[in-house]
RNA sequence: GGCCAGGUAGCUCAGUUGGUAGAGCAGGGGAUUGAAAAUCCCCGUGUCGGGGGUUCGAUUCCCUCCCUGGCCA
């Protein structure tokens, strides 16, 4: 089994390069984004559209109502899955996006966690309002140490996902994962991976760029239907990505327009800045030029089909 | 032209009863195990508008000039 992965931070070219490699080898796509998996959620995330999509099928797209909760488990399931249908069909999956945990969880492996629980989450958080995170940090310390050191008592999110699995299952966090990750890299099998990384000032300047293009094309519109619906809200996942949380915030009367516009660009900055940090640490990353030419990529990727490595330029 | 208020970090501002200054935002670095486009952590030397004066010492007090905004002519 093997596979080829386009890493890269938002606004990079990611896409159309995929799409270019698409068209001239034997692969098939695979979306590596937690945003793109939300119906309904397009302008905003920058999804290949309709046609294109039709062409170029993607796994993992529009595979969720916005209302529900991905993850990382869920993804290296369905990666996983998508990869060996691909592999059954004589093809090579060619997974794309921008989602670095999602593809560290492919490569290493997860614990053997228990799932998330709404409800309790529900009830800590309650109990977070009343209490202050602080107080929950401290009880975290009395009952899993190793997890309170490693978890900031300002990160609600963590500390509450430690404080689930204990409350869960009764053992400390730490100790799940002292166990080691399940099921990791072998059954991923041969991985080349290639990273799109434009210098940082043209990234800032091309994320200007497009999240003006997404207003133009609509998005505060798109937004608006969300919202219409009535049942989503902030809280949700899929609500705080990126652009849509400014947006949504914007359109609630919290911002003026101007000041939506540079929020939501600010906003994306940082993301890509939050994927440049894990591109950075990853292991055997094959990182090609901004300009790079597709029919030169495709040459010299030619004789790691074949099973060798990856041609020089 | 006169009067008033300002000119302090890339931006918005605070502050120093005279001992060369600090927040938010922006920016940078890092963490990242079922929310990850999330959630956090760390990083602030800048002729304190220019020049002169008083003083051991001035960003702070005094004089002057320049700039910005407002009001009056």
């Amino acid at each position: 089994m093997q596979s080829i992965w386009l890493m890269g931070p938002t606004a990079s070219g990611k896409t159309g390069l995929a799409l270019d490699l698409a068209r001239r080898l034997p692969v098939e796509l695979i979306s590596v984004d937690s945003a793109l998996v939300y119906r309904g959620m397009d302008i905003g995330t920058a999804k290949p559209d309709a046609e294109t999509l039709r062409a170029f099928p993607h796994r993992l797209i529009d595979i969720l109502d916005p209302s529900e909760a991905y993850s990382a488990a869920r993804f290296r399931q369905d990666a996983l899955e998508a990869m060996r249908e691909i592999h059954a069909r004589g093809r090579i999956p060619l997974l794309v996006g921008g989602t670095m945990l999602y593809y560290r969880a492919l490569q290493d492996g997860l614990a053997d966690l228990p799932a998330a629980d709404p409800a309790l989450r529900e009830a800590i958080q309650a109990e977070a309002t009343v209490r202050g995170w602080a107080a929950l940090h401290e009880e975290l310390a009395r009952v899993d140490p190793q997890a309170a050191a490693r978890i900031h008592p300002n990160d609600p999110q963590r500390l509450g996902r430690a404080l689930e699995v204990w409350r869960l299952t009764g053992v400390p966090l730490s100790e799940w994962q002292a166990r080691g990750r399940e099921q990791a890299a072998p059954e991923v099998g041969r991985v080349l991976k290639l990273a799109l990384i434009p210098p940082r000032e043209l990234l800032r300047e091309r994320i200007a760029v497009r999240f003006t293009q997404m207003l133009e094309a609509g998005f505060i519109q798109e937004v608006e239907a969300l919202r219409a619906r009535g049942d989503l809200h902030l809280g949700l996942p899929s609500m705080r990505s990126v652009g849509y949380r400014q947006v949504w915030e914007y359109l609630e009367g919290a911002h003026t327009y101007e000041r939506m516009v540079e929020l939501g660009v600010t906003a994306t900055r940082g993301l890509a800045k939050r994927q440049m940090t894990w591109l950075r640490s990853e292991r055997d990353l094959h990182v090609l030029d901004a300009d790079v030419a597709s029919d030169q990529l495709v040459a010299r990727l030619a004789p790691w089909l074949a099973g060798g490595g990856l041609a020089a330029c």
